[in-house]
DNA sequence: GTCTATAGCCCGATAGAC
DNA sequence: GTCTATCGGGCTATAGAC
């Protein structure tokens, strides 16, 4: 890194690092107000990047909403994989599912309040549903094969078995986030994954 | 909970029914839009009432919004504790109100939608969770009571095995009102009654 | 009570200096 | 790339005729 003296001018920051920032920070807010009630001004204040940087960056809003989206899933999805090194049975599969949900709700709850309730409102459109993605589509294969293994109850169908196990998770993570659940999920987690194991099993 | 007695006095138009008609035509609005996504005009387009009614009923767009709230849940309530007459077991109770989500997902999405998703994204401060309303608070009382009788498994609380049972039923809702889920909900609300039963029973 | 018209505000997006 | 300043547009809420 010889460099010519003249144009060592350190950059403020790392461009990558505004679009980290604005990305954080508007998800944040859309979380707390929903897209619409967020403006411009506001994540030019909650970021510390200017009108100008974040428009250099991302086209427009929707734009905006659509990267937090893709970002947030991925982010997700992520998370769930590197859990599930190694694990083989269905009912093991679910149950890393409810421990991630759990622990999201704890320690990232931006992160899981988006996944939950951000694509609800149709501000956006063409959002991919959260259950649609990656994550799910993938929890979904592990309820087909454990039809086919016998593990699951056949009166229902994989997706229904899915939405049904799931369901129990989400729902408390849910009530846990608009403050009606008192209890902490790590509390509850292994009642959690029971009981949607119970819902579903043969 | 109920409308006002009042005596209706011989009016050219009645009021109250270009009340119905913005309430009506908003929650519709602001089901598939939110709330921030819906401008007063479009309420004008949509009602056929004037801007200036809307505002000689309704103090401001925000009170609107809470009149809805409150029109919405007293809507599921009455609709809830009307087909409860006579039903005494708490499984009962509780696969009363999944036919009636189920019903009601087919018959009057915007209700559903509304009662699933419109809390979320906290446009409005001060909207009470539809899970801390009267229809949901009654279904806790009937857990309560299972947990007492022994019939609901005493690994967990009332609390946890209320969202177990209504997890697995509402998220079916959703994902169903999502385009995700392609059965009716006429087809699996047995199932989804058994496997929320299923969850929690002792 | 109900209408139309509009005031006043704030937003999203852009222009142009650096 | 990044900044500040600003434009046009659409919004909420009100004013004033009927």
């Amino acid at each position: 890194m010889t460099s010519k003296g003249i144009s060592v001018k350190k950059r403020t920051i790392n461009p990558q690092e505004k679009i980290n920032k604005v990305i954080l920070a508007s998800r944040k807010l859309f979380v707390e107000k929903g897209y619409c009630g967020v403006s411009i001004p506001d994540i030019v204040q909650a970021s510390g990047v200017s009108t100008g940087a974040i428009y250099s960056h991302f086209k427009d809003k929707e734009t905006l909403a659509k990267r937090i989206h893709a970002y947030t899933v991925d982010e997700f999805n992520e998370m769930l994989q590197s859990r599930l090194t190694g694990t083989e049975s269905v009912q093991e599969v679910l149950k890393v599912f409810t421990y991630l949900v759990c622990d999201l709700v704890e320690e990232n709850p931006i992160l899981m309040k988006y996944m939950l309730f951000m694509q609800h409102g149709g501000a956006v459109a063409g959002l991919s549903p959260i259950c649609e993605t990656d994550p799910f589509r993938f929890l979904q294969q592990h309820l087909r094969r454990g039809l086919e293994e016998g593990v699951v109850h056949r009166r229902q169908d994989f997706m229904v078995a899915g939405l049904s196990y799931t369901g129990v998770t989400l729902r408390a993570a849910e009530l846990r986030m608009d403050g009606v659940l008192t209890e902490s999920m790590t509390e509850i987690r292994d009642v959690l994954a029971e009981n949607g194991w119970n819902a579903i099993k043969a």
